[in-house]
DNA sequence: ATGAAAGCGCTAACAA
DNA sequence: TTGTTAGCGCTTTCAT
């Protein structure tokens, strides 16, 4: 029974009769624009303060820019999003701009929608993390508006790609363990029903990667990968799989840590001990890994940071750029206790060196 | 040097033109308004098809929706809004409405940037998830736009409330521990920068519970609590306080799994075994929590029924309801491995049951 | 430096 | 049933 009469916004006219100026001043003066006073300034500022006047976007829009950044992440589900969030909002600091989510999740005809979503909403840039849709279809979005597209390798140009660089990061992982003394390392990979070309897709890199560096060490017939998924789930039971193989591998490259973790949980249920006998390497150095009682070994990439240029560029962009680039941040290995030589059971050759 | 002319979007104007009708006749068939025949309908969809014309966004909203949900996340870092989000995204199904979400921060300066970007964007809706404002000034917020809490137990006359029961979580959480034996109880709390009565935010109210459970049982005397974050890091930290203390808990309540997560590690960290020599007990069963080599008791609550919740309750609200509505949701304990009754060296009840 | 007026794409009275 | 018209709140020429 409540009667919440709704109230009516407070708009640009309110203002400015408010501060008996034109419409036309007080839009000069939200926007900083060439030609107004400083004593029509104060006045227009005070009504403002004063009623509390705040530009309505969506009108805004109707004639220019919303001062909305659109980010499509494929799930809220990775750490690792976070970060490049944290990155964005940092980089948009100061500025007008707002970062708005929305969810691509996982098939085309949800991302399909979440992309459309965005560009009804009008939003002046969009950071696409991670999409599953083809590169035309990106371009085609591109055309409309700036985009960046974050965690896929692709050279376009109409967009803007921020990435790490994968090959160099899953060259890390595997040569670590190799130089471990490790052969018969396996692999988690994630599948997914991506239309982009697979070697622009982060996890096809990691995987063919592993096999690259595995036969440049002569280690071509020990591949063996389990396809699952970049998740705790997919990890369990992609590790559960590899162990079950036999010989077993002696290590375990997940393509995410998340997956590594779902491998830890393997290894436990086996009966193993990490890294007595099995290793684990993870992907991503999310902050979980760092605990004490995980100290899992991972290749860290700066999430912050390619949030930080995602939102550069994409402000470049709507400044008025239009060539394309790329900016690639470079993995490091972060060693801890998950990886160590191989058990003298195993077929590598024997080591003497003990874990630290 | 590239010369991207950026294309007009296709306008109601456009496909009205093209199908030789009214924009009116358009406007009523995207909103499948009354009054149009068969005849004119199917023009007007070939029309739109045709042109992959969509409505924009932002015009729609200057008379009326935006047909656009608001989602006040506080970061993205914690699973248990994943959870919530689908179950939104869920009830939103088919209809056209669409979910965007903000990231709110820690701060009330952040928090109050992020509501007043939604409130600029014109969005039909907002879902404010676990916010620290002050209940006036969601109030405030209320009554321009409609409004579902999240994860607060306040009862409002202008919005709706969905929580779930952490007087009766906690107490679940506590009286497990009792059960098996346990007195010296631990809890690890979060801090925050609330502005809301304590008693309306779940943290406050797991923590008080937790201290009434205790006095309860006659184990007032035993009360520790810890006040970090709900975070891995304030976990660890906040369980290294604890275990440092004479005589040190034979168990620990932490109020998210999370933060169990952390306290996990420090008891590995501390030479200590779980549960054997100290029992862990976390809340919000994140699905990590369920990995067989973690197996951490936990208090289940069911997200995505309470973001279904949240989304039915906006809708409604949306279609002009204005009594308020609070929505609870019951926890249940999910007992795993990392509980256990106390050794015999504790100075609880000697118990002679074995951890299974 | 200031303001009048047109128009962005849509919806909702109202007329026909 | 259909179309005409008047805005929604803002930005942007273009006069003054």
């Amino acid at each position: 029974m409540a009667t919440s009469q709704r109230r009516r916004r407070v708009t640009i006219t309110d203002v400015a009769s408010h501060a008996q100026v034109s419409t036309t001043a007080v839009s000069k003066v939200i926007r900083n624009a060439y030609g107004v006073s400083p004593a029509m300034k104060d006045r227009v500022q005070a009504a403002i303060e004063e009623l509390g006047y705040r530009p309505h976007a969506a009108a805004r829009g109707m004639r220019g820019r919303t001062f909305t950044i659109g980010v499509l992440l494929p799930d809220l589900r990775s750490p690792f999003f976070a970060e490049i969030l944290d990155g964005l909002t940092e980089q948009l600091g100061d500025t007008e701009y707002q970062a708005i989510m929305i969810q691509g999740g996982t098939t085309h005809k949800s991302e399909r929608r979440a992309i459309d979503a965005l560009a009804d909403r009008q939003v002046d840039g969009i950071l696409i993390v991670a999409p599953i849709a083809a590169k035309t279809r990106l371009e085609e979005l591109a055309r409309d508006i700036p985009t960046v597209v974050l965690a896929r390798h692709e050279r376009s140009a109409v967009y803007d790609t921020v990435f790490a660089d994968d090959d160099a990061g899953a060259q890390l992982a595997v040569e670590h363990l190799i130089d471990l003394g490790h052969r018969r390392i396996a692999h988690i990979a994630h599948q997914d029903n991506a239309r982009a070309r697979p070697a622009d897709l982060l996890h096809v890199i990691r995987a063919e990667t592993y096999k690259r560096v595995m036969r440049d060490h002569g280690c071509g017939d020990e591949i063996a990968i389990a396809t699952t998924s970049y998740s705790a789930e997919g990890g369990l039971e992609g590790a559960r799989e590899l162990l079950s193989r036999s010989p077993r591998p002696t290590a375990i490259f997940a393509g995410a840590d998340q997956a590594a973790f779902g491998a830890l949980a393997a290894v436990h249920e086996a009966g193993l001990s990490v890294p007595a006998d099995i290793s684990v390497i993870g992907y991503d150095n999310i902050r979980l890994a760092a605990l004490p009682n995980i100290a899992l070994t991972s290749i860290d990439q700066d999430g912050v940071v390619m949030g930080r240029a995602a939102g550069r560029l994409l402000l470049d962009r709507i400044e008025g750029r239009t060539s394309a680039v790329r900016f690639a941040v470079v993995p490091s290995l972060v060693v801890r206790r998950t990886t160590a030589p191989p058990s003298e059971s195993g077929q590598g050759p024997a080591s003497t060196s003990a874990p630290t």
